[in-house]
DNA sequence: TTATTAAAAGATAAAAAGGTCTTTTAATAT
DNA sequence: ATATTAAAAGACCTTTTTATCTTTTAATAA
C-alpha cells in the first residue's frame, strides 16, 4: 500500500512519540534499530521530516528527535502526502487521469468506496493516537513482542 | 494503489474482453492506443500475460488477443497477484513482517478492515463483469468519453 | 576551550520499475 | 511459394526508489 519510505517514516514517528511520552528523545541509531530500518536511510528520512516541520531535532550530546508538544495531533495522512503525494487519495483505481463521475472507469464507484475508507483511516488516526494505544496495548513497531520480551529478560 | 504495469494490464484485459464481445480480436497497437499505454510496454505486458495463460493470442494477419470463452470469469485479483505478488492482500499497513493478532502493529485492526475490502472488491469483480458493465454504461479505459465522442464525430 | 556526541548535508550507488527497440517466429492472404 | 502481418523474444535504456557513506555543523559536557 505505502512506499517503504512512508512505512519507515510512520513507524519512526510513532516510536519517537512513544519515547517522548516516556520523557526520552531517541536518536537515529535507536529509531532505526527499533523499527528495523536501515540506519542511513532512516537518518535521511527524518532529516527531511525535520526540515518539513513534522518533527524537531536537537544536535549534540543528549540530542535526538521529538514532536513539538505544542502542536496539535498529526494525522498519518499528512506524512503520507508529504512523502508520496496524494495520488492514493485522489487517484483512479485503473490509473486513469480523467476518471470522474461524468467519465467513470469500470471500477470507479467500487474503488471510490475503498479510497474513502483509506482516507478516513489515515485522517482519523494520528501519530499521537497510535503512540498512546501502542503504549497501552504493547504493540509492535519492528521487533516482535517475543523479541522485546527476550530483550527485557536479558 | 497498483503498479503502473498492473493498471495497464487490467485496462487492457477489460478492453480485449469488450472487443471480444463484439467479435473482434484487438492487437497490441489498438490496445495500447485505446488504454493510453506505451506500445512496447503494452506488448511486453501482454506477452507475459499470454505466457501465464490469462489471455490467448494469435500471430499473423487477423491476429490479436482474446480471452478463452471456455474459461470461467477471471477475478482482477488473479492478475494483480500475478504481476505484483500478494503483498497488498496479506501485508501489514506499517510494513512489518511479523504483524499479526498476537503481535499487532498500532494500525493492525483498522488496516485489516481496509485490506479485507480491497480483497472483496478484486475477488468479486472480474474482467468479464467489468467488460459487460463497461459496454452497458459506456465507461472509459483511456480516452475520456468526450474524446471518444469527438472521435466518432470526425 | 576542547573533546565528544549527534544531526545535517550532500555525494554516490545498487535495485526495481518503467519504457524502448530490434530481431525472430508464426500465421494468413495472395 | 512468397509477401505481409502481427505476436514472441530478448537486449537495452531511463527514471525512481531504496540505500550507503563521508564530510560538515551544532550542541553539550568536562
Amino acid at each position: 500500500m505505502f512506499k517503504k519510505e512512508t512505512e519507515y517514516a510512520l513507524r519512526g514517528m510513532v516510536y519517537i512519540q512513544i519515547q517522548n511520552l516516556k520523557d526520552r528523545r531517541p536518536g537515529v541509531a535507536e529509531i532505526a534499530h527499533e523499527i528495523e530500518a536501515p540506519f542511513f536511510y532512516t537518518a535521511k528520512i527524518f532529516q527531511r521530516l525535520a526540515k518539513q516541520g513534522f518533527v524537531r531535532s536537537m544536535k549534540g550530546k543528549g540530542g535526538g528527535f521529538f514532536l513539538d508538544p505544542e502542536k496539535k495531533d498529526l494525522p498519518l495522512k499528512e506524512i503520507i502526502v508529504a512523502i508520496e503525494g496524494e495520488e492514493l487519495f485522489i487517484g483512479c483505481g485503473f490509473g486513469l487521469k480523467n476518471c470522474d463521475e461524468n467519465n467513470p472507469c469500470p471500477l470507479h464507484h467500487q474503488y471510490g468506496l475503498i479510497r474513502n475508507e483509506i482516507n478516513r483511516l489515515v485522517s482519523g488516526e494520528t501519530i499521537q493516537s497510535l503512540a498512546k494505544s501502542s503504549l497501552t496495548n504493547n504493540m509492535s513497531l519492528g521487533f516482535s513482542r517475543e523479541n522485546a520480551e527476550n530483550k527485557s529478560l536479558k
